[in-house]
DNA sequence: TGTTGCTCCTCCAGCGGCTAGAGAATGTAA
DNA sequence: TTACATTCTCTAGCCGCTGGAGGAGCAACA
């Protein structure tokens, strides 16, 4: 068909799940496509664009709001960009933060590990590590 | 009272709000404790250390069926101590790979930024590089 | 011309891990 | 006493999907 493809093979070109993609048509995220005679949905190229915009962005871990705020944006290219930059500093800060208690959960699950001799759970220090911990420090974000 | 305290000192002591602490008894997580004449839940100091051994490893990013799994060794300390072991070599498993692609995440982020000049949306990388990203690389998890 | 097997449709329920609210009963302080 | 805080139970909602039921349609082959 030249109108376009079914959902199942936007799906598997876009890497957006089928159901997920019905999703984000019935939360307003995406349009609602052409139909075929028989009700199925067929998208284009235009589509999976804006699919593909979606996944990597979730990916990167913006929500769903930040994302429809950067979709509009894109639908309205006369606009400012600082709101497009605003979101993706929040996003960097956000992440920033993330990577930095990543890495020290990373040390203290290698101290665990290493700790753990393979002995009874008793002189295990996996445990130890985790219940002490919250004892002694209180970091709360 | 000697017997213990509220739910709400035990709430400001553990870092875990009041709603997530019966929410976890809810589901099994944390034993029913005892009750003041009035219907009260008293917690003592074991029930403190169980809250902050919880709270911590979901701040370690454990999921609750993991904790579950920890709680039950540290309950019978005579098994042996490989199951802690390996869950906890999982989940260093997984974090470095977050790490991963989270710093990779950053570098795409920090381009962004410093490519959008304030510009029209039109000009602006932040949605460019979302857009472009999805068609060229499929680096699916 | 079946009939097998796949995709698609809609609708609705459920997941994890909380979080918030209603409405009622206690507890504590001035 | 009156006010306010805290607790109780119960229920519903949050996000971002995910899966299942039950049915329609379509393509290919015998």
């Amino acid at each position: 068909m030249t109108n376009g493809i079914y959902i199942g093979d936007a799906a598997r070109q876009s890497g957006v799940k089928v159901p997920t993609i019905r999703y984000y048509e019935q939360i307003g995220l995406l349009r609602s496509p052409l139909r075929s005679d028989s009700n199925r949905r067929f998208y284009d190229t235009a589509d999976l664009r804006r699919l593909a915009f979606i996944r990597h962005a979730r990916e990167l871990g913006f929500d769903i709001e930040a994302i429809r705020a950067l979709l509009t944006l894109q639908d309205n290219p006369s606009q400012s960009c600082a709101t497009a930059d605003g979101i993706a500093k929040a996003r960097l800060i956000e992440v920033d933060q993330r990577i930095r208690s990543l890495l020290a959960l990373k040390a203290e699950l290698e101290v665990m590990i290493e700790e753990c001799r393979h002995g009874r759970v008793a002189d295990c220090k996996v445990i130890e590590v985790l219940a002490d911990h919250g004892e002694c420090q209180h970091h709360h974000k």
